[in-house]
DNA sequence: CTGAAAGCGCTAACAT
DNA sequence: ATGTTAGCGCTTTCAG
């Protein structure tokens, strides 16, 4: 490995003006800025970042702490969080809570206090407040997707209006049997967006006046073969049947099309389905949508923390996440 | 943050056994371990990695490559990866190659020779030689998944066999009208793997004696959507028509399988379908498959990795991939 | 605008 | 088994 002598001794200058000249940090003469960068490639001389780290307290690295890797949502918020922070030369090293909670404390205990990375982005993880306070502890700018945390910088979707626009798409097409695939009303306290969603949804329905049927709320898993088995609940049972499904989900959603199709039903003529996210196979299936793009989210959480890092306090940071219904085959008037 | 000048005070011991104590190297009688676990325990003590990878060299760390990280393929392999080396209490940062050759370029030129990981595994990425070269002068242990690059160790599955093994799945089934949706013949020399899968499901309706009709063969971009087109295509054409469809991957296959029903053929009484992977949907939609499982290609390879690292060479690091053949509900006798 | 030199917090000889 | 000490390769005062 080339070090920053050889390439002070090849510019025929010292190392402090090498690493100025590289780093962008104090004077350096544009003759000798361009003598160290002709040198440097020269040599093909890379800063170590171990050395730089430690010497300056910056590592040009963000951690990034995420639920789950494999499923479509986080990975495509994180997708966006790597372009937007490669694209500055940064770094991201990546920290999986899983469940195991051995696993999970040790991220929090140890992983994160390594002073490896000089900034934190938590992509909804619903934190404790051990947890939360770890994270302040660390003393390094901290942005979190999801939330809302009243302690820290949170990019935040409004899940009840979201699904409240959603329902109302669905009202606004003269639907009123209106079934809701998501969370189970006694659902844990823990993780808010499967609840938010449900109180968007029944507000949307308190405002036209309906009284929402208990028949009518199916409990899922937000998986596709979930969708499909709440759907097929809600179709087969006697009793009144819904014209209209609010999914909390697209892959649930999805599940409802297929579930709906599967016992004879036509979507959407006899059956509107309406999910939320915007997922990548919503276009496929011709799924209506509420979009929450999560690939900007990832984006903007990047910025957020590359503004906080670089201190040019940016408005990215505050402010609520943008969402926007996307009409397409899935919905039609009753 | 607390630095190991505390802990070796509060320990009543150098730092130098504080470090070695803590690290595990070198001599420390078990009374002194003892202390120093305790006094670190109650400071609240993590090395620094920065400090610590500067003095020895090592960050526990692993840089892994990916070319997408919101395919499920992709992120499931990484799944794997990350939840092998964080139980080892190995970090791992990410570098995502997007189609961006600046980008591309700045990960190999730039990013990964920081000296900020001790490993690579790079995942499903075609090298070209310049590439392979910088892997290789980075003078650290490498593992790719995908390959098979001569110069570098590498976790292949063989592509030829896993779509050999689906072709006979479908012959065996007594088919002989066998499409196959996947690469084009005169597809890039770039990206191996459509092409290989084309060969295997060649070779094995060879070995049956059966001429492939060119005709038959259709090609897709690997998503649901050009799955869809692809089989609507084969289906709809008049002419000799398939009563099986061999796609290079689930998610192609999924899409043939909706294709079939919404023209009114029913799966698998009249199209027979089999993809290629093991994709999470797969159960789903109840599709005959081969499973590559790569889960535990992202295990294996963060052991291989860690076997190289530790000195202890395991085998993991070498041998072909397993597959295995897993019969749904999407395949039947002809 | 540039250079000398003192660390950054740890590890690894080396000595004991 | 433990302590002393010299770096690891940079960045950042501080002088000039």
């Amino acid at each position: 490995m080339v070090s920053i002598d050889e390439v002070a001794r090849l510019a025929g200058l010292s190392t402090a003006t090498v690493s100025r000249a590289l780093s962008g940090r104090g004077y350096v003469s544009a003759a000798s800025r361009e003598r160290v960068t002709i040198a440097a490639r020269q040599l093909g001389y890379v800063v170590s970042s171990r050395a730089s780290s430690l010497a300056s307290g910056r590592t040009r690295n963000v951690g990034v702490v995420v639920p789950f890797l494999d499923r479509w949502f986080f990975s495509t918020v994180l997708s966006g969080v790597s372009s937007a922070l490669m694209r500055q030369g940064y770094d991201i090293t990546l920290y999986n809570i899983t469940a195991d909670e051995a696993v999970r404390k040790d991220v929090f205990d140890v992983a994160l206090r390594r002073q490896r990375v000089d900034a934190v982005i938590a992509v909804a993880i619903e934190l404790d407040e051990e947890e939360t306070e770890q994270l302040l502890a660390l003393d390094l700018p901290v942005i979190a997707i999801g939330g809302p945390n009243p302690r820290l910088d949170t990019l935040t979707v409004d899940d009840f209006a979201l699904a409240r626009l959603a329902t109302e798409h669905l009202l606004a097409l003269g639907h009123t049997e209106i079934a809701h695939i998501g969370a189970n009303p006694e659902f844990d306290i823990d993780f808010h967006i499967p609840t938010n969603r449900r109180l968007g949804f029944e507000q949307a329905l308190a405002d036209a006046g309906i009284t929402p049927k208990s028949a009518y709320l199916e409990p899922a898993d937000f998986t596709v073969d979930g969708g499909y088995r709440a759907a097929k609940q809600l179709l087969g049972r006697p009793g009144p049947r819904p014209t209209a499904v609010f999914a909390a989900s697209d892959e649930m959603a999805i599940g409802a099309v297929l579930a709906a199709r599967d016992l004879g039903y036509r979507v959407p003529e006899d059956l509107s389905v309406v999910g939320i996210d915007g997922h990548e196979l919503g276009e496929f299936f011709r799924l209506t949508t509420v979009d929450q793009f999560p690939l900007a989210q990832g984006e903007r959480a990047a910025d957020a923390v590359l503004a906080k890092l670089e201190g040019t306090d940016d408005a990215a940071a505050h402010g609520a996440l943008p969402f926007e219904l996307i009409v397409r085959g899935t919905t039609a008037r009753r």
